[in-house]
DNA sequence: CCTCGTTTGGAATACGTATGCATTTCTATG
DNA sequence: CATAGAAATGCATACGTATTCCAAACGAGG
């Protein structure tokens, strides 16, 4: 059934050799031939098997992405720029949906089928980054790190951008204020969290236990969080969330709860994502450019495995930026 | 760097084809060597390469899911179902995010490096189907398809949920009603369209084309079509929109330019997206079961790899059911 | 003690492509 | 016209795994 470069050979009067040669428009075939071979490969609909390529120059032109949840949207904004980047740079990306990072390593990351991998939902607790060291598969965190040194990361300045959200809600006179963190094992949840507690500290307002929630970056997690917030003693008057998905749990639970925001609460998200500027939403949030981070982590990796790359790590850091919409307010 | 089954076999004292044979438990292997094996093939970290059993056995266990835009929450709720149907079933996802269906075609699916196809963006005039078909690459339409005979396909009964919608507005008393249907080179937004204008002219009610609008199934279609059917002589009381992301953009629209929902204007979505239940939109929407459209999938491809489907296609159609929320009212 | 059948393992090879090396076929130059 | 050199193509082989076929070893029965 399957057509292979042996057809074509057959049919162009040619050897498989000169087919592949041809094909790949090598200087060393003359250009009739070239054409000939064309002309058959064209005829029969021939497409190179990719395993007898693969296994022949032991290079796949395939580049791995884990992501466990496209559920959440955030995510399916950075495979689609990252897709692009990779293709304009030569390789075809490989969507790896995996519910855990630990059912991936094993079988589809090792089985020579990748040439270099992008961990876009790394957490500081994975053994997979140890175990794509010891195989030598060169992979790049993007978003997410693992907090170690020497890695090859893409990353967004989340301890800046959880000062300016901190700093913002000071200025507007806010004191008793909540945050819903992402969770414990990612740095985007830790870094946040540092750099909004750091800030705050610095205008002497503590952020004690009962206004602090910590969750993975779910729309439940903003939807569940938010009751158990109200009920504490006093009630914040500003939740900083983890990140826009989590703000717009929290948003859809004021509503249910009968919350006006931003006049009884003032809700802050990160990364900007489209729904965040919905008119039902028109979510004040911190920006960053998602699609050069993408690109960003593409490009990195691509260094990294033409060995182009600095052995000592390469850690790319990108700005953050307030956007003030209609979700936060003075307190009066 | 890469460590083959001959470096399991000479770690092992045994020969390359025993090591095949023993990781997979093939009798003719002796307990003893077998365990012999395993441990050597434990110590290595060894994992069979991909390429290489492709070549030997031509068969990858792998499918391919093509998807255009990831973007669209839609695709999501497929793809996930199908990810771990497909994993269940003893395969793997390839998850093929292009833009157009045509850029596919030659390169990633015909190069043998997969077993089968999931077409879940197709569109009536695509080539791709017809291509497929050509080189004997087995696949199914997911959602959409082509509406031809002899296909393989899981989809939903997109004309009784149309006819359901108009059944539901007439009986509120609409008779202003207007549609924002999907494009016309797909199964969905035609079925739909035609299972809802049926329905109306049953009532006696026509649709006229100042209160129809046709674009992709994407938010800014919904968003950009309201003002302009707001413009029309006479403006619609109730919007039928060809689903979900269509409706809340729709919804969102309808903020902006001022209007109450449902008061001023009853929308209706269709899909029932965990998104539409949230409570800024608390969408009225036509449900079907995507777990189980994917899953069905999933399984009709795998008994067609396996020669075990109708020769003459199999269509697969799930019903729908309507779900009342808050945003349809009875004109007053 | 010989023979036959069974069990177990190895040798050889196929899968499809790419590439180093040998070979042929030109062209140009003496 | 002979020959060196360049250009073009074919031959042989490697890549890693699975499988077909064959050989060895072993035990049982006569």
């Amino acid at each position: 059934m399957a057509i292979t470069s042996h057809d074509v050979a057959r049919l162009a009067g040619v050897s498989q050799p000169t087919v592949s040669r041809a094909l790949r428009d090598d200087p060393r075939v003359s250009v009739a031939t070239r054409e000939k071979v064309r002309r058959a490969a064209q005829a029969l609909n021939y497409v190179p098997s990719e395993a007898g390529r693969t296994l022949s120059t032991r290079s796949t032109r395939r580049i791995g992405v884990i992501v466990t949840d496209l559920t959440n949207p955030f995510y399916p904004h950075v495979v689609a720029p990252l897709h692009d980047e990779l293709q304009r740079l030569g390789y075809r990306m490989m969507l790896l949906t995996e519910r855990s990072d630990e059912a991936v390593a094993e079988e589809k990351l090792l089985d020579q089928s990748l040439d270099g991998v992008v961990l876009a939902t790394a957490t500081t607790d994975s053994r997979l980054p140890a175990q794509l060291d010891r195989r030598g598969m060169p992979y790049v965190f993007l978003n997410r790190d693992t907090g170690g040194s020497g890695d090859y990361a893409s990353v967004v300045d989340n301890e800046g951008g959880g000062r300016l959200v901190a700093d913002v809600l000071v200025g507007l006179g806010h004191r008793r204020i909540a945050g819903i963190f992402g969770a414990a094992n990612t740095t985007t949840g830790r870094e946040r969290e540092l750099g909004f507690r750091l800030a705050l500290a610095d205008a002497g307002i503590g952020l004690p236990a009962d206004r602090v929630v910590r969750g993975a970056f779910e729309y439940d997690t903003g939807y569940r969080a938010l009751p158990a917030l109200l009920e504490a003693a006093e009630a914040p008057t500003a939740v900083f969330c983890g990140n826009d998905v989590v703000a717009i749990g929290v948003l859809n639970a004021a509503l249910a709860a009968g919350l006006r925001v931003p006049d009884d609460l003032t809700v802050i998200g990160f990364d900007d994502l489209p729904m965040a500027a919905w008119e039902v939403f028109r979510l004040t949030t911190v920006r960053h450019d998602l699609r050069e981070l993408s690109r960003q982590a593409a490009r990195l990796l691509v260094r990294r495995i033409d060995g182009d790359a600095d052995p000592a790590g390469e850690r790319l850091v990108l700005p953050t930026e307030f956007v003030p919409r209609a979700t936060h307010a003075r307190l009066h």
